[in-house]
DNA sequence: CCCTTTATAGTCGTGGTGACTATAAAGGAG
DNA sequence: CTCCTTTATAGTCACCACGACTATAAAGGG
């Protein structure tokens, strides 16, 4: 075998590469599944859409570096960034990703609840979301990006609170549900749906006051806020697959 | 916001970094979980331990890195590394974690059944097993990579049939429980962890023959080798805490 | 010849779950 | 005003995975 990189760190035997983070940012839009995407104005992929996201600077964290372009993107403020869930994805390196120059990028998954068109106020003057089942090919490796972002995420709802994050301060658990649906594309029971919320100790606490009407039929639903656990006991775990 | 970088690729706007890859490479020897250091010959942390791990060449991926790691401080043959799952764990990028330059490193987790001490024959003239557990202070921030690994591995066993890779190709069912007592630091119920096994399709399947006597005591156990299934279904949870 | 050790078989009660029925409270159509 | 639809909420029931436990079988050791 080879031993071309020798132990510690010799100064010149790495060789330099390019870092940047990219971002999956998802919202829940009309019982669709929604992801932000930038449209790209140069070569490569002048005119394709792709993740949000850029470089990393030299005295920041990949992390640091996704929270900065979110805000810039969005045009959230710097608290609600701040405050937001991100979730490490994984790093993708493949040599080829990027046609022309070495590039690796660390992934990270956002969650939002529904929003307004983003202000074009950053450096991506064409933002705006798109059904995230129904994009057409991406910039770069993007499409992997987004499908294991889509899977991560289906994945984190069984076992953590992560759902809220898609709602409001105050909501149903009527849209809860829509939230779980429209991830994981399934249809839920509505009962058992609430048994199991209103049972997981932590997830959700019922806020005194007024129900909602909002402009909908049916019976006003009471509404709730996030709780404070992070992990849910017993799992919300997903339908089996019809082993197709 | 400062814009900073434009949108783009602007061959002059990003800073360049190095790019590593840190391997905790698991096994199990003795009841005790054991994990794979190699002893820093040069500052930083000259005569501290640390996980292996090396630079990535232009040409290849984290993973072929990886790889390419593995096998010269195992001295496994490349059949046995091509074959080894190998998860990405996730990377860290704070830009302290190296004192003398900025390193960006993506973190692999990788299990191994008992091997005799590894053959110093590659660049490590010194590496060898550890207590996962009982280790001293890493060199870097390894520390907390290989808590994170820990506690990766220890989700995984939960919901797929990686406990497989910790054992010889056939085993027994007492020898597989050993692995996940042992990653998980706890006691399981014999006959009910038997039951689990045996009922969860694809994970384990029975070979014809000989039972094993070893030189143990005790009834000879039935020989097993691991199934053709990936997921665990149902899974087997760890036991709940005790709210320490 | 016991005693210990490990493997394997089986039992039983509890609790989470899916499937389902029933009732309450809103708006809309006629 | 009266159905009808829609949504929310309450409750039932059978099944099954699970933890805790008991029992039996087959080896070695003193």
């Amino acid at each position: 075998m080879s031993t071309p990189v020798p132990e510690g760190y010799d100064p010149y035997a790495f060789a330099p590469f390019a870092v940047t983070v990219d971002l999956a940012v998802f919202t829940v839009r009309g019982a669709r599944l929604h992801v932000l995407l930038v449209e790209r104005g140069q070569e490569p992929f002048a005119g394709r859409w792709a993740l949000p996201g850029g470089f990393l600077l030299p005295s920041e964290s990949a992390e640091d570096a996704a929270r900065r372009e979110l805000a810039e993107e969005t045009g959230l403020g710097p608290a609600a960034v701040d405050a937001l869930h991100l979730e490490q994805l994984r790093t993708y390196t493949d040599p080829d990703r990027d046609p022309r120059m070495r590039v690796v990028s660390v992934a990270y998954a956002a969650l939002l609840p529904d929003l307004p068109e983003p202000r074009g106020g950053g450096d991506a003057a064409s933002a705006r979301w798109w059904d995230a089942t129904r994009v057409q090919p991406l910039a770069f490796d993007h499409d992997r990006i987004l499908a294991d972002a889509h899977d991560r995420i289906g994945a984190k709802l069984e076992y953590t609170c992560l759902a809220t994050a898609f709602c409001p301060a105050e909501f149903t658990l009527g849209e809860l549900q829509q939230v779980y649906e429209t991830v994981w594309g399934v249809e839920l029971d509505r009962p058992n749906f609430r048994r199991k919320v209103l049972s997981a100790p932590g997830f959700v606490q019922a806020v005194e006051g007024r129900p909602r009407r909002t402009g909908g039929r049916g019976k006003p639903a009471a509404l709730h806020r996030a709780g404070d656990a992070t992990v849910l006991h017993p799992p919300l775990l997903r339908p089996p697959h019809p082993t197709s």
